[in-house]
RNA sequence: GGCCCCGUCGUCUAGCCUGGUUAGGACACAAGCUUUUCAAGCUUGGUACAGGGGUUCAAAUCCCCUCGGGGCUGCCA
């Protein structure tokens, strides 16, 4: 049987990087065993599905590189197939009208649960009603509440899982023939398009005894099942939107794709390197060696693999993943050493702005106003004298006054902020270089009129 | 409450299957070197097998119990 797998997002939120997660590894799948990977769009649920939340999920899908084989798919547009298996499952007297109303159905419930029993809905007169005879109604499949069989299934990653099917109670299947609920439509996409192996999230684990249930009542086989640990939010609990899920929109503001991926990599998954490639993930990924266990998402480590990628960029990336088109080359290897998150080139904004700042940020330690604007001044003309020279002759001489000044602080501290604005900068010489000396020395005289006035 | 899943440093994890390791790595943290600030780099350091019982010459590893965390419990997905 081919590999073929796929991923299947509800678009009822901007997509997340739990959902992300999952799609990496089902491509990650695909791609290991020269498979497809398909992407579904799960939007039976007409009141919580939004057309952008699905483009939101597609273009964060693509942005990240995560490409999908032949076209989109989404259930609104299968109606009819849902439909045809619908009616021969009623039939066949597999699947049956229920009307029991939602109050009955939630008595039902607290009574179970008062009685410490398993919550679910055991109708008492299956098969009996037609949809002319009542009104509203949904579909169920017919599970015997007394079975004492099992329902065991084989994870890929977590062994042998057992249900009670006697626990499950008639699962529900549709609404109406039209209007397909979850576990239902789930089954038969997968079916007829031939999905080899599931690999969705840990908290489907409880529907998997469902969908097995109606794969044998449809009497087809079935696909081999996988389910991944959670990503977990600080707190340890579900990712979701209650607890402001971590979206891919606002991940992109700071880190590059190649960093997320890698980092949602090893979230449940051990590679032989910390820094991986999609594609170097692909070759070493095997499903049986994907993690039980949930995995808080922490960003130090993602931050530092984005610093990684980050200094691998061309002078020309980086201005673009920044934004910053402005930002010349010879600053590129000053800011790609000291970046982490890519919003924060703002505190590089002095390579390609005037610095604003506050006078007494220019004044080292225990030096004064009048001694600082003097040792500029000093160190103006250092810099005009050094005018077409290369660096080294001009540091020398910095350091000579620096040591007439007593201490190099005296000299750079007050030079560095006159030039960045910033009281954490890369070295003043290094700046005044990108800048170039007309901007250095202007820069410099700003300082000493602050200092003066 | 019921059912299910899980449990190694702060975090991500190696090791578990096929008992014998000074329990390894990365990030973070601390200290030192360097030093005009920051970053980078180099060196060093601390911190973990949830607890309790077994089995065994020997248990992170096998078995049981307890505790803890999580998920599901919809005419959502």
């Amino acid at each position: 049987m081919p590999i073929r797998v796929r991923m299947a997002p509800s678009p009822t939120g901007n997509l997340h990087i739990g959902t992300a997660r999952t799609t990496l590894f089902n491509w990650l799948f695909a791609r290991k065993h020269g498979g497809e990977f398909i992407l579904r769009i799960e939007d039976t649920d007409v009141e919580r599905s939004h057309k952008h939340y699905e483009e939101n999920i597609i273009s964060g899908l693509a942005w990240l590189g995560l490409h999908w084989d032949g076209p989109i798919y989404r259930q609104t547009e299968r109606l009819a197939t849902y439909r045809e298996h619908l009616e021969k499952l009623l039939a066949s007297g597999k699947a049956f009208w229920c009307f029991h109303t939602k109050e009955e159905l939630e008595q039902e419930g607290q009574e179970q649960q008062a009685r410490k029993e398993a919550p679910r809905h055991i109708c008492n007169h299956k098969g009996q009603g037609t949809r002319e005879r009542g009104q509203g109604g949904i579909i169920r499949l017919a599970v015997d509440g007394n079975s004492t069989r099992k329902i065991i299934f084989h994870d890929i990653i977590r062994g042998d899982i057992e249900w009670q099917e006697r626990l499950l109670g008639d699962i529900s299947l549709a609404k109406d023939l039209d209007t397909p609920l979850y576990n239902f439509a789930v089954v038969i996409d997968d079916m007829t398009m031939q999905i080899s192996h599931v690999i969705r999230g840990e908290d489907h684990i409880s529907n998997t005894p469902k969908q097995i249930l109606i794969y044998k009542a449809l009497g087809v086989p079935l696909p081999q099942f996988a389910h991944l640990p959670l990503i977990l939010a600080p707190d340890k609990s579900k990712i979701s939107k209650r607890n402001a899920a971590i979206s891919i929109d606002d991940l992109r503001k700071d880190y590059l794709p190649e960093t997320l991926l890698n980092f949602m990599g090893t979230l449940g998954y051990s590679y032989s390197q910390e820094v991986m490639s999609l594609e170097e993930m692909a070759k070493e990924f095997e499903l049986e060696k994907v993690h039980k266990s949930g995995a808080v998402f922490n960003s130090d480590k993602l931050n530092w693999l984005n610093a990684q990628y980050i200094r691998r960029l061309s002078p020309a990336q980086v201005r673009e993943v920044t934004g910053v088109a402005t930002l010349p080359d010879a600053a590129i290897p000053l800011v790609v050493q000291r970046l982490e998150r890519l919003s924060d080139i703002q505190q590089f904004n002095f390579f390609w702005e005037r610095p604003d700042y506050e006078p007494g940020l220019l004044v080292w330690k225990e030096a004064s106003k009048e001694s600082t604007a003097g040792t500029l001044e000093a160190v103006r003309e250092i810099v005009q004298r050094h005018a077409s020279q290369s660096l080294e002759p001009l540091r020398k001489s910095l350091d000579e006054l620096s040591e007439q000044s007593g201490g190099r602080g005296n000299v750079y501290w007050p030079f560095r902020v006159a030039l960045s604005g910033k009281q954490a900068s890369p070295d003043p010489v290094e700046i005044s270089e990108v800048i170039g000396m007309e901007e250095t020395i202007a820069r410099i005289e700003i300082a000493i009129q602050k200092l003066t006035s």
